[in-house]
DNA sequence: CCTGTTCTGGATCGGCAACTCCAGAACAGG
DNA sequence: CCTGTTCTGGAGTTGCCGATCCAGAACAGG
């Protein structure tokens, strides 16, 4: 793993990189509560407890820092389903990401969108290499999903004109609308019916089970 | 309609409504382009062509004006899809509608969001009058689009298993997130195939015609 | 016209946000 | 230990942002 600053790493200490993750867990945490332009360096300083000369002693400005947060909310969202999504290969599988996806969004009561998404909508026009890192986040969720319908597709499970890069991108767009629609109504029956309905529009691709 | 300000209505002038308008298009665009936050007081000021005081004469502070921007695009999404949105009772009228949405899109290179879709994603979380009216705003898209279905479904060429209300959640979450993604990834197609996949998913419903 | 209201220009204010700077403490590696 | 680097505390600077104020122009309605 990189310090984060391409290239020419200034050498972080063991204390050093502690701190820094603390800071970035701490700024992830907050923005994606109120969003990145809302919060301020200072909350994210007193917050992560740390001194002003820290945070720009570890990231050059607030971009960079908004950036290392991109990174980290992408581990994190991808870390936290990366059980249910190598068992992608299947409907029960996708059933059961499902599951998981709307239960961590009904203990919320639907608030709070999703963590890349909102970043995404935030950031897409006005930083230009955040929206980059952005892409490439949402790039690997859903290179992740394409796995696993490829995987069934290989297995004969899916008809051969089931295209597991569009299929993915169907179902992470469903992801996202779902997401943002239960956001706004604070309900996460948008959320279930769009899940259910991809996961309905790739079942439309089944092949019949001979036995 | 209304002057803005709900009940007590300040009596605006031929003149004065024309100003306020020019305002609230001007903010609209500005926020549309760039965000909420990221748009202050001075840059409406100035794009409009307005002084400070006259600002605040029409608007109690910023958070007024945005939830007039809000309720400016709400009506400009629904009057410029209206035509369309009122066929949308057919699967011919379901595949224009697409066309001009994709269209729209296109013709920005995928830049830009849904201009809803964009300030709930923003304001959703700090501002709960504003996620109410943009709550509001969606609900009455998705009503246009549930309007539509039901019809087919009176009609009967939805089967009478088909939920139109559901299916105008999940078109709608569809929409967003593939503008969502295809913002993101400056690229169209991935709402392309959002909305391709509703309508597949809508088709699923289709009764048998006879004849 | 006259009169009260609406509309407009522009100066101004307080506050906060991002960022800088420097001196000293903690630390790693020899 | 010693030395150079990393890490930390906290005061300070600059600029912008939202908001206010007041005086005068434009206007509507009688």
């Amino acid at each position: 793993m990189d310090t984060g600053t391409a290239g020419g790493l200034p050498r972080l200490t063991r204390k050093g990189r502690a701190t820094r993750e603390r800071i970035v867990a701490v700024a992830a945490g907050l923005m994606f509560e109120r969003g990145v332009a809302v919060t301020s360096i200072d909350d994210v300083r007193s917050a992560a407890e740390v001194s002003s000369s820290q945070l720009y002693h570890y990231f050059d400005g607030k971009r960079e820092l908004v950036r290392a947060v991109i990174a980290h909310q992408t581990e994190a969202v991808l870390a936290a389903q990366q059980p249910q999504l190598s068992r992608l290969d299947s409907i029960e599988g996708l059933q059961t990401w499902r599951d998981l996806v709307l239960g961590v969004q009904a203990g919320r009561n639907g608030a709070g969108g999703c963590p890349i998404g909102s970043l995404a909508a935030e950031l897409a026009e006005i930083d230009p290499e955040a929206r980059l890192d952005l892409a490439d986040g949402l790039g690997r969720w859903a290179g992740a999903i394409r796995d696993g319908l490829a995987a069934m597709r290989a297995r004969g499970d899916l008809d051969e004109s089931a295209d597991p890069d569009r299929l993915a991108m169907v179902t992470l767009a469903a992801l996202q609308g779902g997401l943002l629609l239960a956001q706004v109504h604070r309900d996460t029956a948008p959320l279930q019916a769009a899940l259910d309905a991809a996961i309905a529009h790739i079942r439309s691709f089944e092949v019949a089970v001979a036995g």
